[in-house]
DNA sequence: CCTTTAATTAAACACCGTTCAAAATAAAGT
DNA sequence: ACTTTATTTTGAACGGTGTTTAATTAAAGG
């Protein structure tokens, strides 16, 4: 297996036959694969280029850094969640039950990729480097899917109240999915992410709707 | 400053005059005042242990491991919000300010020292050791406070009733604080963390206030 | 066939958390 | 005061990390 050596110092590179796309798309399936067993933390470049039969410095040099790595690979799981979540909305008319659809969709990956889930949200990329503009386009794609339900449940709305309402739905629905799971809600048996989404949506929803059915008076 | 080198191998081990308790708030201290400047990622026990002047191996057989001195900074983090939220409290009494007051100081407190607030819910234990008893007693203590503000806002409800809304509530405020600081809110300007949580605590618990005021029928 | 270009690599670098035997100190015994 | 014992504290070593770089190889162009 070891390519012979001579004169002392030597050899090596062998060019596989895997284009740069090719290989992209094995090694986020080999992190994804791999945070469906083990934690984000475990995770690590050399690991992975092991895993895949390449060397850590070609990886590098495919995505850059380690960080746009992981960044990629969260572009992956954003996009499987927003095929997830249209797919699941197909069967549903009423916009309420859109919006608990969207939700506990949300609920149900995060419960069965806790992992994948995990290290969309923990990785944090250098300050220095911006979030890149195609991963803006994927999270402003699941904020108008929102939105497009409460236009729906209040035709009279504005389009701030919306986009208001929007983001605190998202940010409340995924403050239940991160505290869950990490199983820091410490709550008894009978209160499950389902049941709290089911409560934060009945109750938010059912006085917002109403707020705004005439004259357009806000309560904040 | 160094020791005298003899023998060609040499020395070490001058006797500091901290006792453990004072060690490990002195180690607290640096990481605290690390994380008031610098994100979680650069932290290292290596440069800690230089900050308070002594070796890697002093601070790991004094907290364990690295992993339970965070937790131990993460503890005084607790105690330190849970402070604040006391304190902003003694000026109120109407319950559902008293929960605006309690999430807004949250917000305020993730916003002054994010990379404080964020270490406490990024940092997992390995899962062979559990989070320690300690540690649990101090986020009971949070949901409680919230639970008593419930059962002032709406005497009839039931015991599992505040214990789900409190935890609601709780994942709510923490999702927006969360989406907050890590700037993926994507909002427009006029939507602040500040009119999130006002718009989230008015419209939940104006609908909740009221749920359960005839014989107790739950929407959930 | 030779040259150029691009892909891939091993090795080196500077870190990291953890372990451990040895060194330094303090405390106890005489 | 001296010796012994016990306790802190440490440097060094270990195996890991992401990244850089110079060298090597394969492919493409002429």
């Amino acid at each position: 297996m070891k390519s012979i050596i001579l004169n002392g110092v030597q050899n090596m590179a062998r060019r596989k036959d895997h284009s740069p796309e090719e290989l992209k798309a094995l090694v986020i399936g080999a992190v994804l694969g791999f945070l469906q067993n083990e934690p984000a933390k475990k995770l690590s470049l050399r690991q992975l280029a092991k895993m895949v039969g390449y060397s850590p410095g070609t990886l590098i040099n495919l995505f850059g850094s380690y960080a746009h790595l992981i960044l990629a690979a969260n572009a992956a799981t954003l996009d499987l969640i927003a095929d997830k979540l249209s797919k699941a909305l197909v069967n549903t008319q009423n916009p309420q039950d859109q919006l608990s659809v969207i939700a506990l969709e949300y609920l149900n990956f995060a419960k069965q990729h806790p992992f994948q889930w995990q290290i969309l949200f923990e990785h944090h990329l250098a300050e220095e480097d911006e979030v890149p503009h195609w991963q803006l386009s994927r999270i402003d794609g699941l904020f108008t899917l929102i939105e497009k339900c409460l236009e729906q449940l209040n035709p009279h709305s504005q389009n701030d109240e919306r986009h208001k309402a929007s983001r605190v739905i998202w940010a409340a629905v995924h403050g239940i999915c991160m505290l869950e799971v990490d199983n820091k809600l410490f709550a008894q048996d009978s209160v499950t992410g389902e049941s709290m989404i089911n409560s934060l949506l009945s109750h938010y929803l059912g006085s917002w709707k109403i707020s705004n059915q005439h004259q357009g008076d806000d309560q904040q």
